[in-house]
RNA sequence: GGGUGUUUAGCUCAGGGGUAGAGCGCUUCCUUCACACGGAAGAGGCCGUAGGUUCGAGACCUACAACACCCACCA
């Protein structure tokens, strides 16, 4: 047995343990063949830009858990890894790269351009799982996937033909986001909307006639593009003006003066420039009055030759140059300060431009509500935990408008329909041609489909499908999911209409949503603000363990979790505590091999600590059921600490020295009881756990090849229980804490020698224990004295006297002090017992507690009184 | 403009109709043969404000306030 260090240290106990779980095959998923219950759950693939965050640790690290935690439940779990191209992040990065040789994406072209995306995808790939390999992800390496593999190819072809023929699929020029940075279509939810300072610019339009009104706009470089000027049919001020025509103060053009209800009267001047090309409403009004749209804008936003002088300018400098010029011939009124929502792209953080564009759309008002009708269905539904978070689905189900499937990028899934002739007015268009197609003459769209597009199909493509292959029939739909709020509109939503409209089910049965890793202030980590923390320089320092543990306790569920060095820390400590415990075990075990548990005949003390670890076991799971890992963690952290390290090992340091059948039954009790500390802790800390493990047991024994159940002590078929046994424990602890703190009161050191009466032994034994952690030379049974402490206990009472000299003063002060609180109990008890509201009305059990309470308060009154008169 | 969350010990947060909890920090003491990454004993809270429901509210309801976040095409 190799004997393990003073300090646990992580770095040297992590080496080489992940090797050797995936050498052993510990991660594969047993498959079609396997006997066991399928649990199933997707890794959410990372973007293959990228290094790994906290934020990937907040995901991954519960999923673990739950992967670790249901193969000791004896389940078969498929837990299935992979990673996104991440189609416009990937791209940008890649074009970065390009940018520092002097080159762009157009020098390379499209194919070579591509073979880029590759390279850097596979640097990366390798990066990514040196990432989920120090985590400890047991994820089954066999089946890992990539969004641009064949096979998810394939499924995203099957998907798209089917929505295009079920008519969800269209093609449509209409307003949509443009980055003009990245020089693509972005969806709603790419936009960011966030409140700026700006301007709004009040302008003088000639009207025929000679009359003159005054136009508001924030974004005067559009006015190039104007068709109309819009007012409402309610207006007074303005109804004479209707039929008219008013002058464009940018180009001299004479725009239609016309009324629509649209206009509100009574924003800003009452009267609105109209641009369709530029602007979702004007567009629709522009479809209403069949004006024409005028784009004055490129795809960088730069002006076009309608624009005039300002061709070639950028949006801003144009705005900037316009206005002086309108403002130099008088047609200024005032610019206004304000503050507007501008909407910037997630990505190139570039204001984005409303354009009218020829773009792919999926038809979103029927799925939304096929999405809505499948959540009312209790069978079918996905359930959320938290609860709250399926509000935040369906409410954005409610009012999303249709999602903008193309992008005008490279890398990522090309969209399979081949167009004959201009692709922007094809004389023909196949979509989704069979292999025998013929396409002479035809040249497929150039734009590729949105990311999330693929990444919706992830759940069930990772399995097979559109195969009916085995992996998706035993697997499919996934047992869970757990992922942060912050994409539940990005990916879960997608997933699960996505899910639905392809096989008929939703992808998962449950969400688990987490909240996000924040620093210590509260705020969010980010690159600009240089707040980032990087998991493995958390791992070196801590190990991994550690910081497993951190990031699953310590928070409610769907909660942020500032990220403090501390909490970790404090994580590491309670890792070395259960390592120190081993430690000694290994010690005391040398010679003598532990029975099995319920071989020896046990004492109270032993009975008392495996009730209480049933009763841990029994909580831990029903929390762990829940994912609620907080509490799992915080009641077995609180059993290592306090019942098995603060009191039983230490008690049993008694019995060990004793030898015989006390040293027999400790030892059988203590390996049990560390085994099992080992078991519920390993889906949190699998190496610490699995090498303490393998210390005892020999090498190659993962505890995660364990049932779970040998963490409860199980006498015949149900957990060992007993609540006199365990009272007896909890009443030396008591005991020893009431000497304990009757020294520090009496300024007497830890150790000074105390004299011990009991007026009744509560167990054999009982005294011994109690001498050796009062340091008492004599524990005897006798008459209890004036200065006794009493305590009871299934309904015996029992007493200890310290033989001290205590000065009558403090005897008394420590009775006035005890009958105090006393009188206080009973008086909160009578005033309850007292209530006639209260005894009408509340539960019975809740009266005979309170009765019960009162009567052994008042018989511990009486006695306190007693013995104070006779002081 | 809609919506959601948070408000509990110095800090970070759990809890949840029946006598307020943890970790860290703090105070005092202890290097006792698993562990100073430790142990012992403590101090420290009218559980945001105001109403209501209830026999009983810190917990449930309603308003309000502060903070945070999400959604949103008003020129």
């Amino acid at each position: 047995m190799a004997l393990l260090d003073k300090h646990y240290d992580p770095h040297k106990i992590e080496e080489g343990l992940y090797e050797e779980w995936k050498q052993n095959g510990d991660f594969i998923a047993e498959g079609e063949k396997s006997k066991k219950t399928p649990f199933s759950l997707v890794l959410p693939p990372p973007n293959v830009t990228g290094k790994l965050h906290l934020g990937h640790a907040m995901d991954t690290i519960p999923m673990d858990i739950l992967a670790r935690y249901h193969r000791m439940l004896g389940e078969d779990v498929l837990w299935v890894p992979g990673m996104d191209h991440a189609g416009i992040a990937t791209q940008a990065k890649v074009e970065e790269e390009l940018r520092k040789e002097g080159l762009t994406s157009k020098d390379l072209g499209r194919e070579e351009f591509l073979k880029r995306c590759y390279k850097w995808k596979e640097e990366h790939a390798h990066l990514i799982h040196e990432q989920w390999k120090a985590l400890g992800l047991s994820l089954d390496y066999t089946r890992e996937r990539f969004t641009l593999d064949e096979g998810i190819q394939e499924a995203v072809k099957t998907v798209f033909r089917s929505l295009y023929e079920k008519g969800l699929i269209y093609r449509g020029k209409k307003i949509i986001n443009w980055d003009p940075v990245f020089e693509t279509a972005l969806s709603d939810i790419e936009v960011i909307h966030e409140e700026e300072k700006g301007k709004m610019y009040y302008f003088l339009y000639e009207v025929e006639g000679g009359e003159k009104m005054v136009v508001a706009t924030t974004r005067p470089e559009t006015m190039f593009g104007d068709v109309a000027v819009f007012v409402s049919p309610k207006s007074e001020k303005y109804a004479s003006f209707v039929g008219k025509k008013a002058k464009n103060p940018a180009n001299g053009e004479w725009l239609p003066i016309m009324a629509d209800e649209y206009v509100d009267p009574s924003f800003g001047t009452g009267a609105m420039k109209c641009t369709p090309a530029h602007d979702p409403n004007d567009f629709i009004l522009g479809e209403k009055y069949h004006l024409p749209a005028i784009a004055c804008l490129d795809s960088k936003a730069h002006m076009l030759p309608i624009a005039g002088e300002f061709v070639g300018l950028d949006r801003y400098e144009c705005r900037e140059k316009l206005v002086e010029k309108i403002a130099k011939e008088g047609h200024l009124v005032k610019i206004e300060n304000i503050t507007h929502a501008v909407g910037h792209s997630e990505r190139s953080h570039a204001i984005v431009e409303p354009m009218l564009s020829q773009q792919w759309f999926l038809k979103m008002d029927e799925i939304a509500k096929l999405v809505r009708e499948t959540q009312k269905d209790p069978a079918k539904k996905v359930y959320f935990k938290p609860k709250r978070f399926e509000k935040t689905l369906l409410r954005w189900m409610e009012n999303c408008h249709d999602w903008c499937l193309s992008r005008q990028l490279w890398w990522g899934h090309r969209i399979p329909v081949w167009y004959k002739g201009d692709p922007s007015h094809p004389e023909d268009m196949i979509v989704c041609p069979d292999k025998d197609t013929d396409l002479t003459g035809y040249t497929q769209d150039s734009d590729v489909l949105d990311t999330w597009f693929s990444s919706g199909l992830w759940p069930f493509a990772t399995l097979g499908w559109p195969k009916e292959s085995a992996d998706f029939k035993r697997y499919f739909p996934n047992s869970i999911l757990v992922t942060g709020y912050d994409i539940i509109f990005f990916w879960v939503s997608r997933m699960i209409f996505q899910s639905l409209l392809a096989t008929g089910k939703a992808p998962f049965h449950e969400v688990i949503i987490h909240g996000l890793v924040r620093d210590r202030e509260g705020r969010k980590m980010s690159k600009s603000l240089g707040n980032g923390v990087d998991p493995i320089d958390i791992i070196e320092q801590y190990g991994v363990d550690a910081l497993r543990f951190f990031i699953t306790n310590g928070t409610a569920p769907g909660l942020d979790i500032r990220y403090e060095e501390e909490k970790v820390a404090s994580a590491r400590d309670f890792l070395n505590k259960v390592w120190n415990a081993a430690r000694y075990l290994q010690g005391i075990i040398e010679e003598e091999k532990p029975s099995p548990l319920f071989s020896v005949p046990l004492g109270h003390l032993e009975k008392g600590i495996l009730a209480k670890l049933s009763r841990v076991y029994r909580a831990y799971c029903k929390n762990m059921d829940e994912f609620a890992f907080a509490k799992a963690g915080a009641i077995l952290r609180n059993f290592v600490y306090e019942e098995f390290c603060g009191k039983y090992l230490e008690w049993s340091k008694v019995s060990v020295k004793k030898g015989g059948k006390e040293k027999a039954a400790a030892l059988s009790t203590l390996a049990f009881l560390l085994k099992a500390i080992l078991l519920l802790l390993h889906p949190f800390a699998p190496f610490v756990t699995d090498r303490i493990y393998e210390a005892f047991a020999g090498k190659g024994n993962s505890l995660m090849k364990q049932s779970l159940l040998e963490a409860c002590p199980m006498k015949g078929k149900r957990p060992y229980y007993s609540a006199r046994e365990e009272a007896s424990f909890d009443l030396l602890y008591t005991m020893i804490q009431e000497a304990r703190a009757y020294k520090v009161n009496h300024h007497l050191a830890p150790n000074a020698p105390i004299q011990i009466i009991l007026s009744q032994e509560p167990f054999p034994s009982f005294g011994d224990y109690l001498a050796r952690f009062t340091f008492a030379t004599s524990v005897k049974i006798g008459e209890e004295s004036t200065n006794a402490f009493r305590f009871s206990s299934f309904g015996k009472t029992y007493s200890l006297s310290l033989v001290e000299d205590i000065s009558l003063q403090e005897q008394k002060a420590r009775l006035e002090k005890e009958i105090a609180r006393l009188k206080a109990d009973i008086a909160r008890s009578e005033n309850m017992l007292s209530n006639p509201g209260f005894m009408a009305k509340a539960p019975k059990e809740k009266i005979a507690l309170e009765e019960e309470k009162r009567k052994g308060n008042q018989a511990l009154l009486e006695e306190a009184l007693m013995r104070i008169a006779k002081l």
